[in-house]
RNA sequence: GGGCCGGUAGCUCAGUUGGUUAGAGCACACCCUUGAUAAGGGUGGGGUCGAAAGUUCGAGUCUUUCUCGGCCCA
């Protein structure tokens, strides 16, 4: 018998997958076939999947970091798609704010421009074209993961209407009377009268004054403070008249010391530090005094200081506070808090219910709000602080210090922290902490550790900053009627601007005559328009508004928000306030956190290490087909990593996976049958083919759960065994015999084939969301039903495939087996036999064996020539190999001494 | 510096309410095969479960401290 006369695998199916040339042909086919509008039009009417896409910032190229959230979403989309929804996806991008501007103001440097003199909205479109053109690249790199979406009709913050909708959600905190005019302290240059990100920001060395300051003490729990000093150490005198309390380390010793010199401080108790005792002393010069008492922080809770000026119209309360910044580095250990000059201070101060009010103006002159120093400049108020403080006797010392100070990288002039007018959102007025916190509790998190993380974040964050002073945004759609600074409050206003909006764009605000935004009710000369512009969060926070509400293959709430772990404090964290701020309920069912991609030693990605991949190398060494392996393998509820030993081994796999579709198609001759599952009668296929369908039962139904809970490195892992395990080594393996040398009536051939059509698809539709080009690759070749295999349904499989009994038998079986390698790989390695057709075993089995194994043919499950099983007493499984003696039949190769009888017809 | 999360074979991951000798796949080594062939099969080696202390008859699992890493805040 010829070659030509078995039945050898033969496909077109290539073994080598070249996915970096491959992939981009694909791209081109679903963009051929409008692969996304299919996908719609398969679904219509189905029950809707909404994974909402959290924008990324349209600013350059794209990093592991952004390639993993979106093969992750799309993975997700996909399974739900293949699970019967309507599962849409429309991308989107966050256009908006200070990187943007910057990338401007860089190129406006090259060229020595200047961009005070350009006006506002010129400004502005060359900021819109930036992010257009980013828009435009992360579009092709997002399509070349194989990301499925609706590219064409993406969502952008800036766009037209959603300035209009962010002016419509403002309008609602305006008119519910929760946002409101406060004072926050920014980084402020009194050169140029502006506030300054942090970005432009130089550190560089500085000459400052430095006191230390005592607060006498005016009520606390412990005795021996009721008539003693806290002690304090700034570096900026100035401060001094907007303090509004001190704040102490709850883990700190603290000392009393009675000061025993001549002078102002003669037999006064001070309180320090007690591990800055002996800098202070030194500091300060002190020479003699008498150590009192020793105690901790914590007990400082309630004490309650008196201003050092309260002789001088100061008369207000210094609450002491507990804050974890103060620390022992310097000073004394208890810091002072002027509100509206540090942003710790602010924050500490807000937390306690004190609010910073404005205390110096822009040209840096204390404002009326501060008794004694109304119009002073604080840059000349240092010696007249100290002046004064010593006066008051409340100057235990003072001094200089060069040390590293904030600086404007324009005019190099030092900077100050200042409070000014800000817009907020209160956390408490209209119960919106509350409601978020009700929210959260509403929504499922995967992983669920991502429910106490933003739980914890909402339920300390003090009240939400809307505004910003710079030009690239949403203008804040405010006006405050000059008589009494009232906020104009009136939803024709608010409507009207957002119809502007939505018909030219929010440029206008800066150029316009502010008339054409108040309309005919009102006049403009009684009102100031704002010139703030919204942040960014609140842009972002919206777009459930102008997305998920506003286009109709949406729904509201979204099923899922999906984005990194650090999104707890950006997306989900905005988007919540928001929703529950306007809709009282948040804008998702379910939020999915991911970790961060780190190298292959956990660190994290950088330059200076050099450790840095981008996912355009790995596409083009290894395609993004690998890459979504990688995601799927990895679990995101910890950091990912990845270095090019883990991409190895991920391609590796791949080509195991690869190489079990290539079986599959070689051994059906690329001719795929779509056998429907429920119509197999299975009592008439052999057993290793029941057992078989059992394991693709058991498969599907994990397969089923890891998928409900997202659980896809699980997934993966089990598909992959699935390949190498059950089919490649067992199946396939033993069922060569049969495919190569059976005739193609065999019926025993025949039942195969059903198999193989069987697992080649279903396997392909398991695979399909995380291998999305390989299996389209497949599909191409073996099915016309459809244009796409990302068309296709999951398969339902029947309940009869299920069979537990034959299942624990073979369990058995494979026990046997599994002792039969072992005996065979013992001959093996004496050189005895090579191949185990060469082998014939003599197996051993307890009598108690002999339903199970009576009609099993070990040769067959052994792939040897012969196997005989003989019952008796045997405790264990004893397996004998011995070299089969004859002659070896060319075509199944099997030795026998005997003529091989099966391939006479 | 503070808050939160994490550390199980070289790699990706399992490991139920504490309970036999801690598992799987890949990788590795050796062997076989040359009819899945830049493929396929078999056998095997490999872990102080980040470290230490504690609770317990018993700890990868519970507690504390430390250490390394990540995110957020400062």
């Amino acid at each position: 018998m010829s070659k030509t006369e078995i039945n050898l695998p033969k496909t077109t199916f290539s073994m080598k997958a070249n996915l970096p040339t491959r992939e981009p042909e694909i791209i081109k086919l679903w963009s051929k076939i409008d692969l996304y509008k299919e996908l719609r039009d398969s679904r219509k009417g189905k029950e809707k999947f909404i994974l909402h896409d959290g924008p990324p910032y349209a600013n350059g190229d794209i990093h592991m970091g952004t390639a993993l959230n979106k093969i992750l979403k799309d993975i997700i989309i996909k399974f739900h798609q293949m699970d019967g929804k309507d599962s849409v996806y429309v991308p989107g991008w966050d256009c908006h704010g200070l990187p943007i501007e910057w990338k401007i103001e860089e190129q406006y440097k090259k060229n020595k421009k200047n961009k005070n003199d350009v006006p506002i909205v010129e400004f502005r479109k060359e900021c819109r074209s930036f992010a257009e053109k980013w828009i435009k690249i992360h579009k092709d790199q997002f399509k070349r993961l194989g990301v499925v979406g609706d590219w064409e009709n993406y969502y952008s913050t800036m766009s037209f209407g959603a300035e209009a909708q962010i002016v419509r959600e403002l309008g609602k905190f305006l008119k519910e009377g929760s946002l409101y005019r406060g004072f926050k302290p920014v980084l402020w240059s009194t050169v140029e009268k502006t506030a300054l990100a942090d970005a432009e920001v130089e550190y560089k060395d500085h000459k400052s004054d430095t006191i230390y300051v005592s607060f006498s003490v005016k009520h606390s729990k412990i005795k021996e403070l009721n008539d003693s000093n806290i002690i304090i150490w700034t570096t900026t005198p100035w401060t001094i008249p907007a303090n509004k309390a001190l704040a102490y380390n709850k883990n700190l010793d603290y000392l009393v010391l009675e000061i025993q010199d001549e002078g102002d401080f003669y037999n006064k108790k001070i309180v320090i530090s007690e591990a800055l005792k002996d800098a202070v002393i030194k500091d300060c010069g002190i020479k003699k005094f008498k150590d009192l008492k020793k105690f901790k922080g914590e007990q400082f809770q309630g004490t309650i200081c008196q201003h050092p000026f309260i002789n001088l119209g100061y008369d207000y309360e210094i609450p002491m506070l507990e804050a974890s910044f103060v620390t022992t580095e310097q000073g004394t250990g208890i810091v002072h808090c002027a509100p509206s000059h540090g942003p710790d201070d602010f924050n500490l101060c807000i937390n306690n219910g004190i609010k910073a009010i404005e205390t110096v103006d822009g040209d840096g002159r204390y404002t009326s709000n501060v008794p004694l120093f109304e119009g002073v400049h604080i840059f000349k108020s240092n010696s007249i602080v100290i002046e004064k403080l010593k006066k008051e006797k409340k100057l235990l010392s003072s001094g200089e210090l060069i040390h590293s100070y904030p600086h404007s990288w324009r005019s190099k002039a030092p900077l100050v922290h200042r409070a000014t007018p800000q817009w907020f959102i209160s956390m408490e007025s209209h119960k919106l902490r509350s409601k978020a916190l009700k929210a959260i509790d509403e929504t499922a998190f995967y992983p669920s550790k991502g429910k106490e993380r933003l739980r914890s974040m909402i339920e300390t964050r003090p009240d939400w900053c809307v505004s910003r002073q710079r030009v690239w945004g949403v203008p804040l759609p405010i006006f405050l009627n000059k008589k009494d600074n009232k906020i104009l409050i009136d939803d024709e206003v608010f409507e009207n601007i957002a119809q502007i909006y939505e018909k030219e764009g929010s440029d206008c605000w800066f150029s316009d005559d502010p008339q054409k935004f108040l309309g005919k009710k009102y006049d403009a000369k009684d009102f100031e328009k704002l010139s703030d512009i919204v942040e960014v969060w609140f842009d972002s926070g919206s777009t459930h508004s102008f997305v998920l509400e506003k286009r109709d293959d949406l729904k509201w709430p979204a099923s899922m928000y999906l984005e990194g772990s650090d999104q707890h404090r950006g997306w989900f964290h905005s988007s919540l306030l928001e929703s529950c701020g306007t809709r009282g309920r948040a804008p998702f069912e379910a939020i999915l956190s991911h970790g961060f991609v780190v190298d292959g030693k956990g660190l994290k990605m950088s330059k200076s290490l050099g450790n840095v991949i981008a996912p355009e190398e790995i596409l083009k060494k290894y395609g993004a087909d690998i890459l979504r392996i990688w995601v799927a393998s990895s679990n995101y509820a910890e950091d990912l990593r990845i270095d090019y030993s883990i991409l190895d081994q991920h391609s590796e796999s791949y080509r195991k996976i690869r190489n079990t579709f290539r079986y599959l198609l070689g051994n059906l001759n690329d001719k795929f049958d779509d056998i429907n599952l429920k119509d197999i009668d299975i009592k008439k296929l052999p057993e290793l083919e029941q057992f078989m369908l059992h394991k693709i039962y058991k498969l599907n139904l994990n397969f089923k759960e890891y998928f409900k809970n997202y659980d896809f490195h699980n997934l993966y892992k089990e598909l992959l065994n699935f390949c190498t395990v059950d089919l490649s080594a067992f199946y396939f393996d033993i069922r060569k015999d049969t495919l190569y040398c059976d005739h193609k009536n065999s019926e025993k051939r025949k039942s195969c084939i059903i198999l193989l059509n069987v697992i080649l698809n279903i396997l392909i539709k398991w695979f399909a969301p995380i291998l999305s080009f390989t299996t389209e690759e497949i599909y191409q070749l073996i099915s016309k039903k459809n244009k796409s295999i990302h068309l296709e349904n999951f398969l339902i499989v029947p309940e009869n495939f299920r069979n537990d009994e034959l299942n624990n038998k073979w369990i058995e079986l494979i026990d046997i087996r599994n002792k039969c390698n072992v005996s065979i790989e013992a001959k093996r390695a004496n050189k005895e036999i090579g191949s185990s057709l060469e082998a014939g075993l003599k197996i051993n089995l307890n009598s108690k064996f002999k339903d199970l194994t009576q009609k099993i043919d070990f040769a067959e499950l052994c792939i040897t020539s012969k196997a005989e099983i003989s019952y008796g007493e045997y405790k264990e499984i004893v397996v004998n190999t011995y070299k089969a003696a004859g002659e070896k039949c060319p075509v199944c190769w099997k030795i026998d001494t005997k003529p091989c009888g099966r391939h006479s017809k």
